[in-house]
RNA sequence: GGGGUGGUAGUUAAGUUGGUUAUAACGCCGGCCUGUCUCGCCGGAGGCCGCGGGUUCAAGUCCCGUCCACCCCGCCA
């Protein structure tokens, strides 16, 4: 209760007990600032209230916990307004030190800039911190909102298992041994997708479940090899429904955690238009810098980078109008040349406009006057603006100006990060090709419904189906995502069909959603939210880190822990394991 | 698997063309101090310069290898 006193509380008697902040010793008094949980509160030894607790007070180092007993009292003119309690402060008559401390590693306040390694291996430190306490309180309240907003919609908590089966398909799964079954696995659930839509088939019609997820794939910033989800499904629903509610909860979050309204609907942009305005699948709309495909310009161009791509299917030309960002140096403009190559771009042209509108770039001298009128126009290029082109297949334009812009926007100053605009993404194609394996795969996931419009496509051109698939977007970030899944058995083998899983394996590795479909199964569909992303936006930190307990490093190691660790070879045999 | 940044006292950093005893701040320890709140003042302790090799009369500094942390690409149905 420390970080809760406030002025009417004079004169109450109290016993607060919590760590020692921070002791100023004063030689006659001594001041101690006591934390708990709800933040820190003044504590004052003076020999004339106490001589006794003053004589043990001048001992008390830094992370000590003791309780103390005392009044609380106005501080006059002394205030502190850097603290919540700062108008009061406890006179004390009585200590009693509940356990000594060593001097920790790092000091536990705000704002210190130790490096993470040293904060993970002492997490338990780490956590004492106010930052990290506000961040998992924060997570707290979303969750319980989550909860609560499902709980009176009709959703039901219900549990799924973690050692389930590995399927093909999706992320590296984490696998269990089997004991009673050597030589055979667990798998840990990448997401609890089949689960849910076998609740659908039973009958259960609304579920959700705070869910925790495994994925064995390497790690980014905002990327754990466990995280969670607020995972949903519902039946006789469409698209519409399942985004009603997904709303509820992110309004109601931004409300309720950031004092924000957050209008509803959100804006919906289609995958098309996403990939074509901002190159990526989750678009930041809260600046400009959007793609503009100039390859119809340049098609008969003899500057022959851009004809060639321009002229050849699955490549364009296409340019960023970087304006609005202040003076671009030839050194920006080679660094994000250097930037772009990072997602395969092969080089990056660029053209900056003179105060008389002419063309300074190193490709002018290659284009007609005509064509530089036309992409001037084309781009709305202004004297002072600069442009870059990015001439190659469609995919590395998109994604290489599509981080550029980004890129561009964070370095720039263009990101205010007290806007949120969330959208939805819609129309994902349902399956991808993949060059390397000549095959496609689902885009989303194999139980994904096609567009029933799309259907007949499925054999004869698979590429251009379109899912009932969406996601949520905020601020350039996916947060979740879901799908009208497939309810009916010869849809669903058809679709397994379409990325190489015949009959037979479709049998043997999802047989047990093959049969259930055979029972009588409703229509349906549902979402994740990624619980630690959107707390990473609340809190508005750039680590997935920060949100999260317990997190393991980039490596997949516990620095805690010290995890992963050999087993006993009286484990290893038991399990019938050996080392390669 | 690949690219980049970093690793020096408990912590965060500085350390020049290789050259005497490796600096600073914070923290820590001791002393003084009755109104501080990043308390102040005086004094002090604290180093496998990530680890292993090499070059050199001499390596924190140069070379090779390796480990760890972070950011990114691939990967993430």
């Amino acid at each position: 209760m420390c970080g809760n006193l406030r002025r009417e509380h004079c004169g109450n008697a109290v016993v607060l007990m919590g760590w020692v902040d921070n002791r100023r010793d004063h030689g006659g008094c001594v001041f101690i600032d006591l934390r708990a949980r709800e933040g820190i509160v003044q504590v004052v030894f003076d020999p004339s209230d106490d001589a006794a607790a003053h004589a043990l007070a001048g001992d008390l180092r830094s992370e000590w916990v003791v309780g103390i007993r005392g009044v609380v009292r106005s501080r006059g003119g002394n205030i502190n307004p850097r603290l919540a309690t700062g108008d009061i402060e406890i006179a004390a008559t009585g200590i009693e030190i509940y356990a000594k401390s060593e001097t920790p590693p790092f000091q536990i306040s705000d704002g210190i800039e130790t490096s993470e390694e040293v904060r993970l291996k002492y997490r338990f430190l780490d956590l004492r911190r106010g930052t990290l306490q506000r961040n998992l309180i924060l997570r707290h309240r979303f969750n319980q909102l989550a909860r609560k907003t499902l709980s009176d919609r009709g959703f039901l908590e219900l549990e799924t298992p973690f050692l389930i089966k590995s399927t093909p398909e999706g992320a590296r799964d984490y696998v269990v041994p089997s004991r009673v079954h050597q030589g055979q696995f667990f798998a840990l659930p990448q997401s609890p997708q089949l689960f849910k839509q076998l609740f659908m088939m039973a009958g259960y019609d609304r579920y959700f479940q705070l869910a925790r997820c495994f994925r064995d794939e390497d790690l980014r910033a905002e990327r754990q090899p466990e995280f969670t989800q607020v995972d949903l499904e519902m039946s006789f629903c469409n698209e519409q429904d399942v985004q009603d509610v997904t709303e509820e909860i992110l309004a109601r979050a931004w409300k309720e955690l950031l004092n924000i309204t957050v209008p509803t609907p959100f804006e919906r942009i289609t995958y098309d238009e996403s990939m074509r305005r901002f190159g990526v699948d989750a678009p930041d709309l809260r600046y400009g810098l959007e793609l503009i495909d100039v390859s119809d310009l340049v098609k008969t161009s003899g500057f022959k980078v851009f004809a060639d791509a321009a002229n050849k299917p699955g490549f364009a030309v296409k340019a960023i109008n970087i304006t609005g960002v202040g003076e671009l140096s030839r050194k920006d403009l080679d660094d994000y040349t250097d930037f772009v190559k990072i997602y395969g771009a092969k080089g990056m042209a660029w053209v900056r406009i003179k105060e008389d509108g002419e063309w300074q770039s190193p490709i002018a001298k290659f284009l007609t006057d005509a064509e530089r009128i036309a992409m001037t126009e084309r781009l709305a290029l202004a004297p002072g603006d600069v442009a870059v082109f990015i001439a190659d297949t469609q995919s590395v334009c998109h994604a290489s100006l599509g981080n550029l812009r980004k890129h561009v926007a964070k370095t720039r100053g263009l990101v205010d990060d007290n806007v949120y605009r969330f959208c939805w993404v819609t129309d994902f194609p349902l399956l991808e090709w993949n060059g390397e394996q000549q095959r496609f795969f689902a885009a989303h996931h194999p139980f994904t419904s096609p567009a029933a419009s799309d259907l007949h496509k499925l054999e004869s051109d698979p590429g251009a189906v379109k899912a009932r698939a969406y996601d949520v977007a905020l601020n350039g970030i996916e947060i979740g995502g879901g799908s009208i899944r497939i309810h009916d058995l010869d849809v669903q083998r058809r679709v397994f069909g379409a990325i190489g899983i015949g009959d037979v394996e479709a049998q043997a590795k999802f047989g047990f959603l093959l049969d259930a479909l055979r029972y009588g199964a409703p229509p349906h569909g549902g979402l994740a939210l990624g619980i630690d992303r959107i707390l990473m936006l609340i809190c508005k930190t750039p680590s997935i880190r920060d949100v999260i307990a317990f997190p393991k490093t980039q490596k997949q190691t516990d620095l805690m822990l010290d995890a992963p660790s050999p087993i006993d070879i009286a484990q290893m045999l038991e399990l019938g394991l050996r080392i390669k």
